[in-house]
DNA sequence: GTATGCTTTCGGC
DNA sequence: TTACGGCCGAAAGCATAC
């Protein structure tokens, strides 16, 4: 029984290179791809731009004003995002990704783990012809360039795919794991936040070596049983998650800004009852119910708050999503004197419910 | 002391 | 000078159960 492969293919800067793709004669120039709020002309913020961009300093999450005052020296291209466009050129892409493995499971919209044990036939001399075949398939298909990272294990494969981007390859081979990994900061291991960072470092812990020699019963008795033995396991790039393809989403969500700041209860009603009806058509959809509503809210000074809550009985019902809701800002306004700025709805402890069910069931009979 | 489940906040893309 | 989205799952924090 020899060991797993695994690979991570990641979309490099996706949805400003779909936009290269569909229009190439922006290729040489920075290409910016924006979330307009609709306020005012630039109010917003940047989802995604090419390198170009970033090597001027434009990042994710910037506003778009700062990103065009960075960008005012040069021919810039700004463009509002496309979701349903990025959407299907992922589905394409996805589609034949998995073509090219055993396993596969999609994780978000341009990323995409590939378990290769079987195609390879559990060698890693061989994998590099394998993510070069992928690669070249995905240019030569889409005209779009990924970066991918191999190794034995989901946890591996992925820290090694940040390793070199973009349209890069890393792999690292069972034999490298601890070398590679030890040096890097802890947190780089999913399930190390800030607040784990910082609990680590209190106990001297900086890099993944220095939590791979801190002594396991330790990290248990300060992290709990679970917790304890994943970092212990990750700190040596031991991971045993499956790759599989995954379900339904577990929540589905709406959030918009507001024309203005307000406190005014029916003016924020009034956009977000908009919001629930648009859930509420995804889930008349995807014939799901919901057990838990939630609310969020940012306020003038961009601070986030959220109240939610959770009902015995699930729904699927526009009345009952919108009667939470209200009473959901209601209690957050109580509890907030500052004027709300963007607000959001949230749906989550999903289950098909019963009449699709029994479609499901039928159909599988 | 640890697990579990719920709510709220954080952070990546 | 300031500037500020939308969506998702993970992390964190707390209460209660075991």
């Amino acid at each position: 029984m020899t060991g797993r492969v695994i690979m991570l293919v990641d979309f490099d800067y996706f949805f400003a290179q779909v936009e290269e793709t569909r229009n190439p004669s922006i290729r040489d120039k920075p290409v910016v791809v924006c979330v307009y709020s609709g306020r005012s002309e630039d109010s917003g913020a940047v989802s995604t731009a090419n390198y170009i961009a970033r090597k001027l300093g434009v990042k994710s999450g910037m506003p778009i004003a700062l990103a065009k005052a960075k960008l005012q020296n040069v021919e810039a291209v700004f463009l509002p995002v496309d979701n349903v466009f990025y959407e299907e050129v992922s589905e394409r892409i996805m589609a034949l990704l998995r073509n090219s493995a055993d396993n596969f499971e999609q994780v978000g919209i341009d990323e995409a783990y590939l378990e290769v044990s079987q195609k390879t036939k559990g060698s890693f001399e061989s994998v590099a012809e394998l993510a070069q075949k992928v690669k070249a398939e995905v240019k030569a298909k889409h005209n779009l360039t990924c970066s991918i990272g191999v190794g034995p294990n989901k946890l591996v494969a992925k820290i090694a795919a940040d390793i070199q981007k973009p349209d890069g390859l890393t792999i690292i081979k069972p034999e490298q794991v601890t070398v590679v990994l030890f040096p890097l900061p802890v947190d780089r291991l999913i399930g190390v936040g800030t607040k784990t960072k910082a609990k680590m470092q209190a106990l001297r812990i900086n890099t993944i070596g220095d939590l791979a020699k801190y002594d396991a019963q330790r990290l248990i008795e300060v992290f709990g049983k679970n917790l304890g033995l994943y970092f212990h396991n990750a700190s040596l790039g031991i991971d045993d998650e499956p790759v599989r393809e995954r379900g339904e989403a577990e929540s589905i969500s709406r959030i918009s800004t507001l024309k203005e700041d307000t406190r005014d209860l029916s003016a924020i009603l009034e956009k977000v009852d908009g919001l629930c009806e648009e859930i509420h058509a995804d889930l008349l959809r995807s014939g799901h119910s919901f057990r838990t509503v939630g609310i969020s809210a940012v306020m003038k000074d961009m601070s986030i708050r959220s109240r939610s809550r959770s009902f015995e009985n699930r729904s699927s019902k526009l009345e009952v999503l919108k009667e939470a809701v209200k009473e959901l800002f209601e209690k957050l306004l109580s509890e907030s004197d500052l004027e709300v700025r963007r607000a959001g709805v949230k749906v989550s402890g999903l289950a098909k419910d019963e009449k699709s069910q029994r479609q499901l069931t039928s159909f599988i009979e």
